[in-house]
DNA sequence: CGGCATCCGTGACGATACTG
DNA sequence: CAGTATCGTCACGGATGCCG
């Protein structure tokens, strides 16, 4: 086993970056907030990666602390990964790595990849409300756990229970929030976003 | 010149993992946030990287407009690099990195290097106050610029001008702070850190 | 078929030597 | 002082094979 390339500096970003600083690492943490995984789902929602590697990296997270190997109960007996507490205290990291790279996304290159939860990021930081949040693109649905304390930050599909808002939005729109050139207040009011559901949360959404 | 290695996806944190997800290169912002430094100052202040990597670097940075080569004005006739605006944007990046890897900071190793202004960005995180603080340690002394809005966020040595306090502590109190274990009102309580000058900051510092 | 391990070519990295 | 040149090594990316 890799006995870990450090930076061997007494400093806590260089030991962060000792832990996460690795090709891949941090990209697979953002997979992993959408909750727990497969190994070829994984690999299939990062395109580029090795298989050798994602391997490598899984383990060494694993050792690290980031994340877990374990058997789902059947009938899905297939094994999955799933962040730890610890691995889930890097969503500020990746929050701050997104908000920086806002004026970095530009256009959408015709190499480039999209997943729909990979707007989950861009439209948390948008909402600074807590509760649960269905989200409906063009490219798939997810949810949010808008200011959950424990478990997966957002996830691929529909929300598992009824949640507290649905928002409907177009490709544009979306890209726009993600670029930080549009906040979500602005673009309810503007219409490029509806806005569904009872709950406080909706309303909240609606009005400001 | 390298058509830069990118992971093609449409997502803010990756496309700012293209730009400064390369090995060093956060690391050479953190020294860069010390304000304008030489090759060979920034060559010594990060033991282990080539020099063909750091040169490099420092090339890729400056077409990503995080950086600038600029010539000293005389006598002092050398090349320096200073960070753009933009690459000091990038100090929530470090800061988030920072705050996770507080607890993998552990003990100092026997093979750690350590920087006196490396305790610059676990002070600025500590001290949620504005103004210029110099800063005395075992290791060497070195000034926050805390809350500025441009221009360098610290730097080494002693404050260019009179500060608005002065902090002095030792090592083990150093480490407390870096690791977060310690705030630094409760420091200035306990008597670890003696705060000295007559600015509303000092005064602020010592009664908080 | 999902979950890797192995092999291989290429490029990134680290150490040292050397040059304007 | 500020890099460039060279070179060995290792990490990465792609493909393929294996095993439950």
């Amino acid at each position: 086993m890799s006995p870990r390339r450090s930076y061997d500096q007494f400093c806590s970003a260089a030991r962060a970056l000792d832990v996460v600083g690795d090709r891949w690492t941090l990209l697979i943490v953002r997979e992993l907030l959408a909750g727990p995984r497969r190994y070829t789902d994984l690999h299939a929602d990062l395109p580029g990666v090795s298989t050798d590697v994602l391997a490598s990296r899984l383990k060494d997270m694993e050792r690290d602390g980031l994340a877990n190997r374990r058997r789902m109960p059947p009938p899905a007996a297939a094994y999955v990964y799933e962040l730890t507490d610890r691995g889930r205290e890097l969503l500020p990291v990746l929050q701050a790595l997104g908000s920086w790279g806002e004026s970095e996304l530009g256009e959408r290159g015709p190499t480039d990849a999209v997943r729909a939860h990979w707007f989950a990021l861009p439209l948390l930081r948008a909402l600074d409300s807590e509760g649960l949040v269905e989200v409906r693109l063009d490219e798939g649905d997810f949810h949010l756990y808008a200011g959950a304390e424990d478990g997966p930050v957002y996830g691929d599909g529909p929300a598992p229970r009824e949640p507290d808002a649905r928002l409907l939005l177009d490709a544009a729109t979306c890209t726009a929030l993600a670029r930080g050139e549009l906040g979500l207040p602005d673009a309810v009011r503007a219409g490029r976003v509806t806005v569904t559901g009872d709950g406080a949360l909706a309303k909240e959404l609606r009005e400001t």
